[in-house]
RNA sequence: GGUUUCGUAGUUCAAUGGAUAGAAUAGAAGUUUCCUAAACUUUUGAUGCAGGUUCGAUUCCUGCCGAGACCA
């Protein structure tokens, strides 16, 4: 469906050749939305025709508006401020735009055709050494709503999840539970599996630190000290054969990480967040050698004096960068652009979108620039969705410090902060338990999914846990309450299914306001998209439901007497809970019926 | 030190180079015959500093101050 914008574009570059002779590109006019101090539903920045017409902003915007006015039936009036011409559109074409959009089952969202993009989403990729915290349910908000805006916008999408499934870390948690664990397991614990695996992360962390400060006290400095502690040898040790195969070592390997996967399992249902496939690292981080090799023969690496192979982007102002060490070992980058290839050539991707923190800016600068260099023409599709941190009232969250989030526990929170204020309201008072609970999950994974995913993701933002559980005012629970009004109101009128319209009616203000927001869903969702950002989805939202609630205060639906103004408000209020919907499912919320 | 991101009401967030910088929350004052008051109405309050580019700058450029990240 057409935006308005685009609609009259042609006309004004139309009427622009025909006043001042000249050829403008109808995509470069400039639109705003019109001031509401005045008269005007859309209005036309006319500054950039001044030179055109050789005439001032005012005059230039009379001429534009008086042409406009004769060509196009759908503009009643116009009216010029300064530089600004304020466009009046018929009450007619906004209620036929009104019809169209009722009548799209789908409006705002289109599938994927044939000749769709394709697009992978890479997203969530946990360590298996603890349980997510809060930054990685940002990721992981993140990338879920990505993928589903995206589809929304008519891609096919893939999601993956790179899992770091190896190295040290795994390590520390396997040898400490080796140690001291006692046969310890999720069953005899009663501990999700991630969490009794982070329990053993720290406890190796615990008495590493103690032999640190035994060795210190000996006068060995830090950094040595660091080194020597015979824990950390052990753990090293350990890697080593996990490198080379042992079964003993893969075997409690296979196992730790089995109890951790259970765990992420249940937290990601919790979120509602879903991967078509998992790709591990421990299958994958070998890859990337032989780029290695293509590179130094295209000359597009360079091979030091010391042995190690390095690509110099200096010219593009990035540094000289290590691909493969002095001893031969592989760094992360190596196995990043193994992996990126892989995955093209398997899934000839036309975009690949990592979500990704933005201490990795450098990372995904440096990996883009290399295969672009190596000549992957596709290397162009890449792009790191670069998210700031999370930080706490109290500044960062250190996992070393103990300052961490943990996931299930922020989840479990908001659950329980939505049953308390539910209860006080009285408002589930006779409902049964399980329905109960799944309201309180509902309410309380809207209110923490929309509170991070209106924020613009490349910001760094704050995160109160006392705080954000607000369900007042701007929050994911408001709009989920104007759902369920609107639902409310359609159930009290009785009706099964849209009665026929009848235009003729008067429009009220309010009513044009909704059906101006209503039509602007598409533009937003495509911008999301072209951005790729949840937050103009968020605050798409917002808008709607917020003029939906003063909307209602002017006009109860229901006491309306005259049949045809009461049909055409309820398929307002039907259309406005639709819109809410398919636009929260974009951010992975849900919509209660009732509330 | 080098590279980079960011500084907006008391607080948390908005604003494709456009009109009087929007919301929410906190503060002040109101609104329940009616759909679900998790609502609505009114009100107080902000672009770090100094230049530049132009019809117009929160937005682009330069310098400074301050915060974060990455690289040594």
């Amino acid at each position: 469906m057409q935006s308005v914008e685009s609609f009259l574009s042609q006309y004004v570059s139309n009427a622009v050749e025909a006043l001042f002779g000249v050829k403008t590109e109808a995509s470069a006019v400039k639109f705003s939305a019109t001031n509401p101090a005045f008269e005007g539903d859309i209005s036309l920045v006319v500054f950039p025709y001044v030179k055109l017409s050789g005439k001032g902003p005012e005059e230039t915007a009379q001429l534009i508006g008086e042409q406009l006015k004769n060509a196009v039936p759908q503009i009643e009036s116009y009216n010029v401020v300064k530089g600004f011409l304020n466009l009046v559109i018929t009450d007619g074409f906004w209620k036929s735009r009104f019809m169209q959009i009722l009548e799209t089952e789908t409006f705002g969202t289109q599938s994927a055709d044939a000749n769709a993009p394709f697009v992978m989403v890479e997203y969530s990729s946990p360590n298996t050494n603890k349980p997510l915290h809060l930054g990685h349910v940002r990721n992981n908000l993140l990338g879920y709503s990505v993928a589903e805006i995206l589809k929304a916008d008519g891609n096919k999408v893939m999601r993956v999840n790179l899992v770091n499934d190896r190295g040290i870390h795994i390590c520390k948690s396997m040898l400490a539970w080796q140690k001291w664990g006692d046969g310890e397991t999720p069953e005899s614990s009663g501990l999700k599996g991630d969490t009794l695996v982070g329990k053993y992360y720290v406890e190796f962390d615990k008495h590493y630190k103690g032999e640190i400060a035994a060795l210190k006290s000996e006068g060995i400095a830090d950094e040595e000290a660091a080194k020597k502690a015979p824990l950390i040898l052990e753990a090293q040790e350990m890697l080593q054969k996990w490198e080379s195969g042992d079964t003993e070592v893969k075997a409690l390997w296979s196992k730790m990480n089995g109890w951790v996967y259970e765990g992420f399992a249940q937290t990601y249902k919790k979120l509602g967040v879903e991967f078509d496939k998992i790709y591990y690292e421990s299958n994958t981080y070998i890859l990337g050698k032989e780029i290695i090799e293509e590179g130094l023969k295209k000359n597009v690496f360079q091979k030091r004096p010391d042995g190690a192979v390095i690509i110099d982007l200096k010219e593009n102002k990035l540094d000289e960068k290590v691909l493969l060490r002095s001893d031969g070992t592989s760094v992360y980058m190596t196995q990043d652009l193994g992996t990126a290839v892989e995955r093209h050539k398997e899934f000839p991707f036309d975009k690949h979108i990592y979500v990704v923190g933005n201490e990795q800016d450098y990372h995904f600068k440096v990996l883009k620039l290399t295969l672009n260099k190596l000549g992957y023409a596709w290397s162009d599709g890449l792009f790191h969705l670069s998210y700031g941190m999370v930080e706490l009232p109290d500044g960062k969250m250190k996992s070393r410090e103990g300052t961490v989030v943990d996931a299930d526990e922020l989840i479990a929170d908001m659950e329980n902060n939505a049953r308390l204020l539910s209860e006080e309201k009285g408002l589930v008072e006779g409902m049964a338990e399980e329905e109960k609970n799944e309201l309180c999950h509902r309410v309380g994974m809207a209110a923490l999914k929309y509170f991070i995913l209106k924020v613009d993701p490349k910001k760094k933002m704050l995160f109160n846990p006392s705080e954000s559980i607000d369900l007042h005012g701007n929050t994911g629970p408001f709009i989920q309450y104007t759902h369920a009004r609107c639902k409310s109101i359609w159930r009290k009128s009785e009706l099964t299914e849209i009665p026929k319209l009848d235009i003729s009616i008067a429009l009220q203000p309010k009513e044009k306001e909704l059906i101006k927001i209503l039509n602007a869903f598409p533009t937003a969702v495509a911008d999301a998209a072209k951005e790729y950002s949840p937050a103009l989805i968020a605050n798409y939202t917002y808008e709607l439901a917020k003029t939906f609630n003063q909307f209602y205060d002017v006009c109860p639906v229901l006491k309306e007497e005259n049949i045809a103004v009461r049909n055409f408000r309820l398929a307002l209020t039907h259309t406005v809970a639709r819109t809410i919907k398919s636009a929260f499912l974009m951010l992975g919320i849900e919509v209660p019926e009732r509330m």
